[in-house]
RNA sequence: GGCGGAUUGCCCGAGUGGUCAAUGGGAGCGGACUGUAAAUCCGUCGGCUUAGCCUACGAAGGUUCGAACCCUUCAUCCGCCA
């Protein structure tokens, strides 16, 4: 996999600091200690993703980048995949009838999950190369009774039963044994790091705070060790309350280009509201304080330019994509959302620019638009037929004005792509294979 | 277990025998405006082979020329009494 050059990366000197302005710190454990450390000389810092899904999203991109952010400071990451601690899961899980991942879907999503992770950090063997780990690979040879013995003994209950996490779930109906047990993994871990490379610093979302304290509880009592660290971010959301990185659609945006195209990551960065703008300039992307600061001024006093908005899609796109998808995908979006040069975009580029919307494929000869468009929009015909009446209905970027229009064979781009679109973002690809 | 009330379209909520595919509000969708925004305004909002037809007012039967509306049974929910 390629390393994508990344598009911007103001220079830091001082971490923490600039991790406090970006709003990344909600609780350190001895911060002086901590920066003491970090001036010091390369500090080794982890973070774990749980493959909870085949790739990560953009919202798992706020402690990947910290890493990253991390390494440019001069200390090493570790990048942790749990293999091990998403196959326990998490049975806190909003529906009741998740189906249980088999071993084998597990390790194939780690091994997704994996190759991301390792675009955005830098792999040398200099003593801040970043290193990739899995936990199953020290959990799964540990037998019950070992765990049992090595590690849960250093588990007090009732210590565990006051923890936040635990006591809000025993209020709600309860908690297995099994997720109980999470804490015990995730602290293993920060004590087998620690061993393997040294680790002394664990970095999370907040609500890790809970599991990464007892990991460092855990490496006194088992290791002795007692100068280690822990960081965690505050659960950011938008303005709308939203988790980071979800798209108006409610879904997540991802990080895999089958899942979430350039172009449409490109757009979700562009509709991110002016409030948060800012806030995500600065989680998801390494542009410099004084800059931000300017995009904030400048989008406060010209909100329409959207200055800020493009910024951080083109910083976006590049960081995740590569630099020269964001330029195709620029043209892309140009054309769509503009006067409808369809016809000049080459076809590699209008591809892109409708990866993600729903196509049709049309062989022999082709229906009126209407049953296009019911068809390939999933709409019935009369919801159809009243899209072309409200004078709702495009193709190629044309208004329709006859329901019973049939494209004609001038219409087809490149000799076989229609481009219809209900509404100003329902768009619809038709594909003609010759018969 | 007894008595009373409820159940309407995605949600809320009118409608008590024909003029009901069903008032109104919200959400959604389209248009105008705009910044591919917010707010606002206009339109639309069961389906289809669309001057018409079909299916629908918790479910199933019934009365009637005709039922969301009346009757019977069932289901679910809410009160009151045991």
């Amino acid at each position: 996999m390629l390393r994508v050059s990344l598009p911007t990366v103001a220079p830091v000197t001082d971490v923490l600091a600039d991790l406090e302005w970006r709003g990344l710190i909600a609780q350190t454990t001895d911060r002086e200690a901590f920066a003491r450390d970090l001036a010091s000389g390369v500090v080794t810092v982890y973070a774990g993703f749980d493959p909870t899904a085949d790739s990560l999203h953009v919202g798992s991109l706020v402690p990947l980048l910290a890493l990253r952010r991390f390494q440019l400071a001069g200390h090493r990451p570790i990048a942790l995949a749990g293999g091990a601690t998403g196959f326990i899961g998490d049975p806190t899980g909003r529906t009741t009838d998740r189906p249980m991942m088999t071993p084998a879907e597990i390790s194939a999503r780690v091994v997704l999950i994996k190759a991301q992770m390792a675009r955005f950090l830098d792999f040398d063997d200099s003593p801040t190369g970043a290193i990739l780990a899995d936990n199953l690979d020290w959990t799964a040879p540990l037998s019950a009774l070992d765990f049992l013995r090595d590690v849960g003994r250093h588990f007090p209950v009732n210590q565990m039963l006051a923890r936040e996490s635990v006591s809000a779930r025993l209020e709600s109906g309860g908690l297995s044994f099994t997720e109980m047990s999470y804490q015990l993994l995730q602290s293993l871990d920060f004590v087998e790091l620690w061993r393997r490379h040294a680790c002394t610093a664990q970095i999370g979302g907040n609500d890790q705070w809970g599991n990464i304290t007892a990991g460092l509880d855990l490496l006194r009592r088992m290791e002795g060790v007692s100068g280690a660290h822990a960081m965690t971010f505050p659960l950011v959301t938008d303005s709308a309350g939203q988790k980071i990185g979800k798209s108006t659609g409610g879904g997540n945006v991802w990080i895999d280009p089958q899942l979430t195209s350039p172009y449409a990551l490109w757009q979700f960065a562009l509709n991110v509201d002016d409030k948060d703008a800012g806030t995500y300039l600065r989680l998801l992307t390494f542009v410099g304080r004084e800059e931000v600061e300017a995009l904030d001024a400048e989008t406060a006093e010209r909100p329409h330019a959207r200055t800020a908005q493009r910024r951080l899609a083109a910083e976006l796109v590049a960081l995740i994509h590569g630099e020269s998808e964001g330029v195709k995908v620029q043209a892309a979006s140009a054309a769509l959302f503009g006067s409808g040069a369809l016809e000049d975009l080459d076809e590699p580029t209008l591809r892109a620019a409708l990866a993600e919307a729903p196509s049709l494929q049309v062989t022999g000869e082709c229906p009126p638009v209407v049953d296009l468009l019911a068809e390939g929009l999933g709409l019935s015909k009369s919801d159809a037929r009243r899209a072309v009446k409200e004078g709702g209905a495009y193709l190629n970027n044309a208004k329709l004005a006859d329901e019973a229009a049939v494209p004609s064979e001038t219409d087809w781009l490149h000799g076989h792509f229609l481009v219809l679109r209900k509404g100003k973002r329902n768009t619809l690809v038709v594909e003609r294979t010759q018969a």
